[in-house]
DNA sequence: ATCTAGGTAAACACTA
DNA sequence: ATAGTGTTTACCTAGA
């Protein structure tokens, strides 16, 4: 209750001042006190101050996009591995027996429940849909095309009938009807041509007439016509005893059927990085070039349906020594045949559930967002829930530039060196959603969750345009920003400036969130003040920092857990993961979704600093390197460079031990080893 | 049930 | 006088 009125008041709270006094006053009186404060420096860099509030410049445009990308990054990386090959979900025993798995697999792509709930989940880049849009645009034109050949057989057939049966009759009579079926052929043939014209109109299809018109012959029975495939992907393939032929074939032999027919499957030269191996159909893989930015595998000398040295075909799951090998492999076991066509049919509607599924969740994230972050008293849209400007006035000033501001690398990637990086963006929002009851608690989360400099890292993007609470303690987050600059010091406005860049949500509620900066500045040991020329900075005693936190992680189970399972996602994580089982997104719960970088950062820590939030790295974090060196820390902070002298004579601190700023790398590696050796900790 | 850490609110002091 | 900074205290809540 308390947490809910407080919030409340609290958005009500005017921008600005908390009125003074007018409330309950209390008589503690006392308040003064506070020895030491009086030397207050103060002002120092307030003059330059004035845009205590600013934030990123972006468009609301440009925020939107990122936001959506974020929410769909995960999507894409499931789609992507779908679209690559379904099969791996749980067959690991299958991978000998590609019999048993063929079936297994094709149903299990069809199974409503195995595509939808959790598959669907994810969400697909535009660029991503667009290709996947492709594929299915050029199956589809297979499809027709197989469909009017059929229909061309059936009238050749007829009329080939009515040619024999008819021998006795006047020839006129034949002639009139040889004329009818003709005509019917052409017009057959004249609505392929249509089809053919208008999807290559619509950049969809991009086969040349020629090539699209090929291929028909090789498909026989395969011929489907659009209105059955609902069917086939229900009854397995395809309709009637092609399906199950092909099922069958499938569950036995993979070797045998091969070389069909076609040979235009094996291009010679396929060897380079062939980006495109022919569909089944024998159109060029338009999904192919799957966009390098999410998939990992796809090196240059690599093959889209290759990949960690097996065949990705769906339920295939050979092993390959060698691209050459698998091309090879990929023009015997999966030339054009029945089977093939059967189980890019399944891929093909796999797909489609999955962009349903996208839009499904898209708009359900839209929703939660909104719910979650917009407040029914609060005039925001619901169609631009994220733009993080709706809150303070001030923020609108804007005076550093997002873009400028973060150079992206933003924080030391931990130890992640070659973490995919995607973000899990939800990750963000699911546990804000979930602790998001007012005040966000995220204690829990704060202690034990993985470094906060990688969560970050991960999700920066996330936190930095939408309007989810952090789930870091302020006293974290405080020191992730004095740590991530050169000098390790800032001001108490840059520290807000950190925090709105840094942040959606607290472009908002500023009253309330600096007030709460400044009593953790004041009230943390670990934050330590330091005069210097122009004015006090604060900076970051590690010692204390970790001393503060409860060493216990050891003995935490559910931490350890955590840590194992998720190996360290962040904070998000756990809560995330949960969120997400919740929600059945499969593939996120898994470590393979997950960035395994950030895990291998969590593991060489120190077992407390790994269960204390902001941790490790980021007391060497700030170390990761000599910076980065955002621009606008630097420009800003130039002015304390010199200031930090002073504050080391006032500050025999411990803390910054060699106070110094240490701009080069060195020096932090020595902090670190001083923190972490660990110190007291336990 | 008790402690503790963290969040929020607010009073008050200092200083530019 | 005002606003930004700092310091404290009080009260709450959640988690251990």
């Amino acid at each position: 209750m308390m947490v809910e009125s407080a919030s409340e008041t609290i958005r009500s709270a005017p921008s600005g001042q908390n009125g003074v006094g007018s409330l309950s006053g209390q008589a503690d009186g006392s308040g003064g006190g506070a020895g030491a404060a009086g030397t207050a420096g103060g002002g120092a860099g307030r003059d330059t101050a004035a845009g205590a509030d600013s934030n990123g410049e972006m468009s609301p445009a440009d925020l939107l996009h990122f936001q959506q990308q974020q929410a769909l990054q995960v999507a894409r990386q499931f789609l992507l591995q779908q679209a690559s090959g379904l099969s791996s979900p749980g067959n690991n025993d299958s991978k000998q027996s590609a019999s048993a798995v063929q079936v297994p697999v094709s149903v299990a792509m069809m199974s409503p429940q195995m595509l939808t709930p959790q598959q669907m989940q994810q969400i697909l880049s535009p660029p991503q849909l667009q290709a996947l849009l492709q594929q299915q645009q050029a199956l589809m034109l297979q499809q027709l095309q197989e469909y009017y050949k059929k229909q061309q057989e059936q009238l050749h057939l007829q009329l080939l009938t009515q040619q024999q049966a008819g021998k006795q009759q006047p020839k006129e009579a034949l002639g009139n009807k040889q004329l009818a079926f003709q005509q019917q052929l052409l017009q057959m043939q004249q609505l392929q041509q249509q089809h053919l014209l208008n999807l290559q109109r619509q950049g969809l299809v991009s086969l040349q007439p020629s090539q699209a018109s090929g291929p028909l012959q090789t498909l026989p029975q395969a011929a489907v016509c659009p209105t059955d495939l609902p069917q086939l992907w229900k009854g397995e393939g395809a309709p009637g005893q092609p399906a199950e032929d092909s099922v069958k074939q499938e569950g036995l032999d993979l070797t045998g059927t091969a070389t069909t027919a076609t040979s235009f499957a094996a291009p010679p030269k396929v060897s380079p990085p062939l980006s495109h191996h022919t569909l089944p159909n024998g159109q060029p893989t338009v999904l192919t070039p799957r966009r390098d930015s999410s998939s990992h595998e796809e090196t240059p000398g690599s093959h889209p349906l290759y990949g960690h040295g097996e065949c990705k075909w769906p339920g295939c799951e050979t092993l390959c020594e060698d691209l050459g090998q698998f091309i090879k492999h990929l023009n015997t076991e999966h030339a054009l045949d029945d089977r093939s066509t059967a189980q890019c049919r399944v891929q093909m509607q796999v797909v489609q559930q999955l962009e349903i599924q996208l839009a499904k969740e898209s708009e359900r994230l839209q929703a939660m967002m909104a719910h979650l972050h917009m407040r029914p008293s609060e005039p925001k849209p619901f169609s631009q829930p994220l733009n993080p400007v709706p809150g303070s006035s001030s923020f609108s000033k804007v005076t550093i530039s997002a873009a400028d501001s973060f150079p992206d690398g933003l924080v030391h990637p931990p130890t992640s060196a070659a973490a995919p990086v995607t973000p899990l963006r939800p990750p963000g929002l699911g546990s804000a959603s979930l602790h998001s009851g007012g005040p966000a608690r995220r204690r829990s989360s704060d202690k034990f969750c993985s470094p906060i400099s990688s969560e970050l890292a991960q999700n920066h993007e996330f936190y930095k345009n939408a309007d989810v609470r952090p789930p870091f303690t302020y006293a974290s987050l405080i020191r992730q920003a004095i740590l991530e600059t050169p000098d390790r010091q800032l001001t108490l406005n840059e520290i807000y400036n950190w925090f709105t860049r840094m942040f959606a949500y607290f472009r908002r509620n500023t009253a309330t969130w600096k007030n709460a900066v400044r009593h953790n500045l004041s009230l943390h040991k670990c934050f330590v003040r330091v005069e210097n020329v122009k004015g006090a900075v604060w900076t970051v005693d590690e010692r204390e920092y970790q001393k503060r936190r409860p060493p216990k992680m050891t003995g935490s189970p559910t931490l350890v857990k955590n840590m194992i399972s998720g190996l360290s996602y962040g904070a998000l994580n756990a809560s995330y993961q949960a969120a997400l089982a919740e929600s059945s997104f499969p593939l996120l719960n898994s470590p393979g979704m997950l960035n395994p970088g950030s895990a291998s950062s969590l593991l060489p820590l120190s077992h407390d600093d790994v269960g204390a939030p902001g941790e490790p790295l980021p007391s060497n974090g700030s170390s990761s390197p000599p910076r980065l060196s955002p621009p606008q820390y630097s420009h800003q902070v130039q002015v304390k460079e010199e200031p930090a002298e002073a504050e080391e004579d006032r500050r025999p601190g411990p803390a910054l031990g060699p106070p110094n700023p240490s701009t080069t790398g060195p020096a932090e590696d020595r902090d670190l080893e001083e923190e972490l050796p660990g110190e007291e900790l336990s």
